[in-house]
DNA sequence: CTGAAAGCGCTTACAG
DNA sequence: CTGAAAGCGCTTACAG
């Protein structure tokens, strides 16, 4: 590999001044920095970030910690950050954890050790609090997306779940829909708690009765895989309770596609055996004619958004967290359907 | 931050030593080793990684360069390579060049300055050969995946766009379309060219005429955003050729959904009034019982082999290059109706 | 405007 | 089994 030396030796400089030519530092003569320049292009010379970063302290790369590379929620946050970070001119390094605890630690290690300014991390659950202590006591700045840990205070940008959810139940209430059967992912991670919390303030609202035997539980995580092939089961338990749930809320959109998959095998059509609420955007759907309502989360600003506030953060480390909620968009059935 | 050097200090040993314990060599007394793994415990040490590649020469990082980090093809791709990376024990970096030659220039040399072990590359085109030279010019081992260049030679994994487009169009044609539109992407982009070569062997082979006033092109990349809008028009004048198409093939699935798109402001439904086939998975359509006949490519495959045979390249760079193609799955309606 | 010296935090030989 | 020396490719002070 060619080096700053060779540079130097060729264009008859000091190593320094390679170094300042790279930098656009000013203090260098114009007749020097051409011929600099020149050598830098005959030679095809790369700078070693590499050594730059050792040198320097500072890596140009934040560290991105979602739970999966393969959620569309996911992947549109992660490309609103890296459009952000490409414009602060740093890197992203997108690692998934997919809700395992232990994975999720390995990754922050590894982030550590690759010495990112910054991290954003989607928590895989109440449980990451240890993990999340690493990153604090090595000094790392970093900010919660999508879902916060309570004992652990930082910058966070989060969506509205509570109120989406209570927005999503209500309509369903309104439709006519007095018992109203959810599945809900594990209590230990934020949106899941706050989703079922909105659904159940929606309830008593309306004076509906919250029926405990109308929540199922889907694990996600290293139990995950298990949990679906059980699901039919589940649901057709779900839909013989008495009175029976007359609709569905999914509280993702993964979940939303384990139920949809399992209702089509169950043999009953949606809306008009069940009908089905969702968070989070299942792609085509506005073109499916399908009649489901969602609470539609801006995916990319929540990407955007946290890399600005981390930027800020890494700028100014003792400014006060700053706490950002996203409204999500409903796009509540029947009324989505006129379009 | 805590260094080699605290740690030596406090366990009473040289750092190399400490360096023995991390690297797990065998030559340090189980007395010494207890010693230091306490000390980097209570120092709540992280090794820096920067420095260990910049000594060692290896960072752990493979490079993956695809054309877009929001298209379900090249996520679920992504997480194929991040899977199988992450067995290798090594990490990987995403970067997306939205089809954009300089953009797709600016992430190559980022990630050449990161000394990156090895890079998979999905080329933004055939000009991408300058961009490509580059690499190859710093010695470092990379694959194409999904799209090749023919004037560059490496090992890749891409998909059967050829016989997958012959198979979509024969389909058309056997169920009674004698005239099919077809929205392709830009020439010089691999696997458009190939699926445009497929559709017309299979127009030929049943002795339908090829005409090229039923060849729609739509541009990726910087000029993209400007050719949606004019979609609609487009498409309006492909339809009132004579005689008319009944059906369209769109080239992969972002082509496909704008399609959809335009064919509903136009009023016009699918499959009754114009039939659809497409290239690439999206996503839930299964559920939807929409009737788009679609070649489904094993895109976390693609991700997967590359990795794979990535490895087995920089374990041996001299060995001949090798060429996975990998078939996809067609889907044709209405024999998926059934189910 | 330019350069010599020191050092970032590790590992690679080389000794013993 | 353990360590002293040198060096990876840069940049940060400090001089002039």
């Amino acid at each position: 590999m060619v080096t700053i030396v060779d540079v130097a030796k060729r264009a008859n400089v000091s190593t320094m001044t390679v170094s300042r030519v790279i930098n656009h530092a000013a203090s260098v003569s114009d007749a020097t920095r051409a011929r600099v320049l020149l050598a830098m292009r005959e030679l095809n010379y790369v700078p070693n970030s590499i050594a730059r970063s050792l040198v320097s302290g500072r890596t140009h790369t934040i560290g991105l910690i979602i739970a999966d590379l393969t959620n569309s929620f996911f992947t549109t946050l992660a490309r609103g950050a890296e459009d952000a970070a490409h414009k602060h001119l740093h890197r992203l390094v997108i690692c998934n954890h997919d809700d395992d605890i232990d994975k999720e630690r390995t990754y922050i290690e590894a982030l550590i050790s690759a010495r990112v300014d910054g991290l954003i991390i989607t928590p895989a659950g109440n449980d990451s609090v240890e993990n999340l202590k690493i990153i604090q006591q090595h000094g790392i700045p970093f900010i919660f997306v999508d879902r916060i840990v309570h004992s652990i205070k930082a910058d966070h940008v989060v969506g509205d779940s509570m109120s989406g959810a209570y927005e999503l139940t209500s309509h369903l209430l309104r439709q006519g829909h007095s018992h109203i059967g959810i599945v809900s992912g594990p209590l230990n991670i934020h949106t899941a708690s706050e989703r079922l919390k909105g659904y159940q303030a929606a309830l008593a609202e309306f004076g509906a009765e919250v029926r405990q035997e109308l929540v199922l539980y889907m694990p996600y995580g290293p139990g995950a895989d298990t949990a679906v092939p059980e699901l039919d089961q589940q649901i057709r338990g779900l839909l013989s309770q008495n009175p029976a749930p007359t609709a569905i809320f999914a509280l993702n959109n993964v979940i939303a596609v384990q139920v949809l998959r399992s209702l089509r095998r169950l043999g009953l059509a949606v809306p008009d055996d069940v009908a089905l609420a969702c968070f989070e955007e299942v792609d085509p759907y506005e073109l499916m004619h399908l009649d489901i309502s969602t609470a539609i989360q801006p995916a990319y600003a929540f990407g955007e958004e946290s890399v600005n506030i981390l930027f800020r953060r890494i700028d100014d480390p003792d400014k006060p967290f700053e706490s950002v909620v996203l409204k999500p968009r409903l796009q509540l059935w029947p009324s989505h359907r006129k379009g």
